[in-house]
DNA sequence: AACCTCACG
DNA sequence: ACGTACGTGAGGTTG
């Protein structure tokens, strides 16, 4: 028997959107709701197997119950902009898929399905009608099914009504479930209904007299007393209801239910959406052979010495290879090249074939062969054994995919393999798991499936990441900057810094014991002994124990942090001894005890720098961090003592002075910051001159304080709350700081705002370099998530422009110190600041080098300004 | 694993 | 009315 089934499209899309998590496409368009909606019809397709298929949508203008209620379906205007935009996506993907999208001016969704499934029904067939509005029951008959979708434990299950299971639930059929709505009303659809008659008194009146007009009737025999003096006044009221609740069934019909035959969803056109949406787990369903990558590849173990030279001969008629070590526990295993991204070949280590010898043979490759590329997915960790020279020939993946998409978390292998290859191919852990790799294990079947990922995937998916990047504007950034930043930062991680092991120790335990003195006083002052750690216990100790004024909640409890204790200090000596603590237990745990864990054979800490981490462009380091170590106070600045650089070496250390203000006053273009930098006047005290309308002779230092936080708050992207919150002022002295602000420099509000509207134009922001961060918070409907996207708007065109200048600066260094082939090293990069453990006899020549590559990195409107010191620690140094 | 707190730019 | 400054990483507690 033909069975037609017919979607309620707004309500599923609806249900779609609410039910899944925000879900972006790299252009920054909302796509959650446009899946959940496919998988929920593909699911219930496959329950229904039906002949036909619809969808219908409302169409949004005004209906007739528009005339009789103005605010009718006020609710519905409120739609977020996420889901609005998804609409027309929907109903494209969906005639793509060559579904009948229903649609009639003036008729509601409900009444074009009750429509078709009268027509339907009277064409003999079975219908289906998906819904998640429960309105639509009062279609329900012995041959019209109504599906709703439910939501259960993050399942969806579909729960199915016929007449009789209407009966069953309700206690009335699907017509008198009509009546009964007219009685009790319906607030999300602004059907009035009759006032003190809900759910229960209507299904009893309605189970008993079956229609409004009988129940009138009999008004005088219907209890509660309360519902019948209100059906008799609001009768009119009931019947109007009663037709607002009804689902017409007389809507025009354009299409046929010849046009509406189910066939095959899932043709070239629906594919070609589906990957300009980015819905990857949609795309399994497709059947497009030539577009369907599967990526299988062969290997080849190499073993012998001979084979082994072999190899490496026909590597000199090669043009690109993909390259990977193969390493585990800093121990190189072999290499593993592959030359079609077909086959993956791997040289494996042995008593013959040493890691110094593959990195011998394949030099010599890549020296006599100017032809040969190589690409990989991770450069900085090739270069650890390979030191291939920088010389435009060498690609990484991973930095490319970054640049294009600076906020994924992950650019694995299988990353890059799904959004450049469109395969979707099993993980390092999914195939490893915890397994480590050993030339004993090489040859079981998922570590060769492994290792061939790694190899091929970065040689298969470079073509595509490049013409990405020539699209976006990005190749030359990528070439010129991230490239050779790469070789900067590999060399940073090899040298390392030099730590004294012994003077380190002698700090911690110093630490220790001012700890536990601390521990000590602070457990009388409270009376009992407790986790001083523990926010939740200091919470309870302070506010509910010793009662403190100003107990702040979080989510779990009392916040306990700077802000809160620090306005209490002055009051509670346990108060001020709690943050002294804190103070003192950090240093010593992260950086006392958490540093030395760090020092190698050499007495030197080899942290990691990540190029691929921030959203920005900056770079990020970890274990450990060597980007914040202490330097605001001075029990924790003097931990620097303890970086000292090896004998007959000190540290030249510079950093720009404002780099990111400078950067905004050079786009913003506006003249006063411009002449105020070009005459290399005090910035902070200029600004509270001009915003307090004082002299700048009389600026204190209160007033340069409050302006320099203003200067702060404009780079983060300024918000009154934000600065009041930073200075402790009222929202509305913030927002007379900020107009005045913005009149003493209007450039720069203009620049802001311009650059709020260009991103909210394209979906993101582009540093002077052309680096791109997207920003999808900036669509999003709820106020806090789109301010953060304003903000980001504002904020990032500037750190990250100052992060590309830091990156030209590092090249520009480093290849000096090796061109000039200097002794002296660079060691650390901390976003403004180089730090150069530089040979005694060269640090006049460095102090030279790094004050130029700084200040001629880039050429803005005004001068880059960097200060140079020099120091036997890091600490002397600053 | 999530949360809080705090170190840096 | 909404409730945050921008960008990071690490250690500790807690569930």
């Amino acid at each position: 028997m033909e069975k037609i089934l017919l979607v309620d499209g707004h309500s599923i899309l609806n249900r779609a959107f609410y039910g899944l998590p925000d879900l972006t496409n790299s252009k920054g368009q909302h796509t959650n709701a446009v899946l959940g909606f496919v998988n929920i019809i593909l699911k219930v397709l496959e329950e229904e197997k039906p002949t036909h298929f619809a969808v219908a949508f409302d169409v949004h203008k005004k209906t007739f119950r528009h005339e009789m209620f103005e605010d009718y379906k006020g609710t519905r205007k409120g739609m977020p902009e996420e889901l609005r935009s998804q609409v027309p996506l929907m109903k494209e993907l969906l005639c793509a898929m060559g579904v009948t999208v229903l649609e009639a001016p003036g008729y509601e969704a409900d009444d074009v399905i009750g429509t078709l499934s009268r027509i339907g029904e009277r064409a003999g067939m079975e219908v289906s009608v998906l819904s998640g509005d429960r309105d639509l029951l009062q279609l329900a008959t012995e041959r019209v099914l109504i599906k709703i979708p439910k939501t259960k434990g993050g399942q969806t299950t579909v729960e199915n009504y016929h007449a009789e299971d209407v009966v069953a639930l309700y206690g009335v059929t699907p017509m008198e479930f009509i009546d009964m709505k007219g009685l009790m009303g319906d607030t999300s659809d602004n059907i009035p209904g009759v006032p003190g008659i809900g759910e229960k008194t209507a299904g009893k009146i309605i189970s008993t007299y079956h229609t409004i007009e009988n129940a009138y009737a009999h008004v005088e025999e219907i209890t509660p007393k309360k519902a019948k003096e209100n059906l008799t006044e609001f009768y009119e009221q009931a019947i109007m209801s009663k037709v607002l609740a009804t689902i017409k069934c007389d809507a025009p019909i354009d299409s046929r239910l010849e046009d509406m035959v189910y066939q095959d969803l899932f043709t070239s056109k629906a594919y070609e959406m589906v990957k300009q949406l980015e819905l990857k787990s949609l795309l399994k369903h497709f059947d497009v052979a030539e577009e369907k990558v599967e990526l299988t590849f062969v290997t080849n173990l190499i073993t012998d010495l001979g084979d082994m030279e072999a190899y490496f001969s026909t590597l000199m008629n090669c043009k690109e290879i993909g390259v990977f070590a193969m390493c585990e526990n800093k121990e190189f295993l072999g290499m593993g090249i592959t030359r079609d991204g077909k086959q993956a070949d791997f040289i494996v280590c042995s008593m013959f074939i040493t890691e110094e010898l593959i990195a011998q043979r394949f030099m010599e490759v890549y020296v006599k062969n100017p032809h040969l590329t190589i690409i990989t997915n991770d450069l900085k960790a090739l270069l650890k054994t390979l030191p291939i020279p920088s010389e435009g020939r060498v690609w990484d993946t991973s930095v490319a995919a970054y640049l294009l998409r600076p906020l994924k978390d992950t650019y694995s292998y299988d990353d890059i393999a799904r959004d450049y290859l469109g395969a979707t191919i099993p993980t390092r852990k999914e195939l490893l798991d915890k397994m480590a790799i050993s030339v004993f294990v090489m040859q079981e079947e998922k570590v060769m499936q492994y290792l061939s990922y790694e190899i091929c995937v970065p040689c298969l998916a470079w073509s595509k990441l490049q013409a990405d990047l020539q699209d976006m504007g990005m190749y030359e950034l990528y070439k010129e900057i991230e490239m050779p930043t790469v070789y900067v930062l590999e060399h940073m991680e090899k040298e390392g810094i030099r730590v004294d092991a012994v003077a380190l120790q002698e700090y911690s335990r110093m630490l220790g014991e001012k700890v536990k003195n601390l521990e000590e006083q602070i457990y009388q002052e409270a009376g009992e002994e407790f986790n001083i750690n523990s926010p939740k216990q200091l919470g309870e100790v302070l506010f509910d124990k010793l009662k403190l004024p100003g107990a702040k909640k979080t989510k779990t409890g009392y916040s306990t942090n700077v802000d809160v204790l620090n306005k209490l200090k002055n009051d509670y000596p346990i108060v001020e001894h709690v943050l002294e603590y804190r103070q003192v237990a950090k240093l010593k745990s992260t950086y006392a005890d958490g540093l030395s864990v760090y020092i190698g054979e050499d007495e030197r800490i080899h942290g990691t720098f990540n190029q691929t981490i921030t959203a920005t462009g900056r770079i990020s380091s970890t274990e450990p961090n060597l980007q914040n170590i202490p330097m605001k106070t001075e029990l924790g600045r003097s931990i620097r003592k303890v970086f000292v650089p090896k004998d007959g070496y000190v540290f030249v250390d510079a950093d720009y002075s404002q780099i990111e203000l400078r950067v905004l006053a050079h786009f913003s273009e506006d003249e006063k910051l411009i002449a105020a930098y070009n005459e290399n006047q005090d910035i902070h005290a200029l600004t509270a001159s001009q915003v307090f309308g004082v002299p700048i002779e009389e600026v204190d230092d209160l007033m340069r304080r409050n302006a320099k936080a203003v200067n702060f708050g404009i780079v983060y992207g300024i918000s009154a709350f934000g600065l009041s919150e930073d200075l402790d002022i009222s929202r509305k002295e913030a927002t007379a700081y900020i107009d005045s602000y913005f009149n003493t420099y209007p450039g720069i509000k203009m620049f802001l705002d311009g650059s709020v509207e260009s991103a909210k134009e394209t979906g993101m922001i582009r540093t002077m370099y052309g680096r791109i961060r997207q920003i999808p918070e900036l669509s999003s409907s709820n106020f806090m998530q789109r301010s953060f996207g304003e903000r980001i708007a504002m904020n990032s065109p500037i750190q990250g422009t100052a992060a590309d200048i830091i990156k030209i600066a590092m090249i520009h260094v480093h290849e000096r110190l090796q061109r000039e082939k200097l002794r002296s090293s660079l060691i650390l990069q901390i976003h403004d600041e180089l730090l150069i453990e530089t040979h005694k006899e060269e640090v006049e020549i460095v102090k030279q080098i790094i004050k130029e590559e700084m200040m001629q990195a880039a050429t803005l409107s005004i001068p880059l300004v960097v200060s140079v010191s020099v120091g036997d620690t890091w600490y002397d140094a600053k």
